[in-house]
DNA sequence: CGTATGACGTGCA
DNA sequence: GTGCACGCCATAC
């Protein structure tokens, strides 16, 4: 598995609950800040339970795009204690 | 090795 | 605050 990928999906996997990263700083962790856009790719292809990719966000305080749970994205976060309002994250 | 791609980011109108 | 164009980078072919 590439370096960098793998990186990813153990940041993201490390992201406590009720949290949120944007794909900058994920990426940033993976070593790679410029590589947001991989991580989302990434999070696109995932299919993992343990993968909390809908705590990963925009750097602009939007949620964003979720496939497989659409608007379930910003319900999950609420659940978790994330403040959400018209899909823009109230920190 | 060159081209195409995408759950992004930033700048500007 | 909204919309559009261009830039960035790892992967896939």
């Amino acid at each position: 598995m590439a370096h960098f990928t793998d990186q990813v999906l153990d940041v993201v996997r490390k992201i406590p609950r009720g949290k949120t990263m944007s794909y900058t700083q994920v990426a940033r962790l993976a070593g790679n800040a410029k590589a947001s856009r991989k991580v989302g790719e990434i999070m696109s292809k995932n299919t993992d339970r343990s993968m909390p990719c809908h705590r990963v966000i925009y750097s602009n305080g939007r949620v964003g795009e979720y496939n497989r749970l659409q608007g379930e994205k910003a319900d999950l976060l609420r659940r978790e204690g994330v403040i959400i309002q018209n899909n823009h994250i109230i920190t």
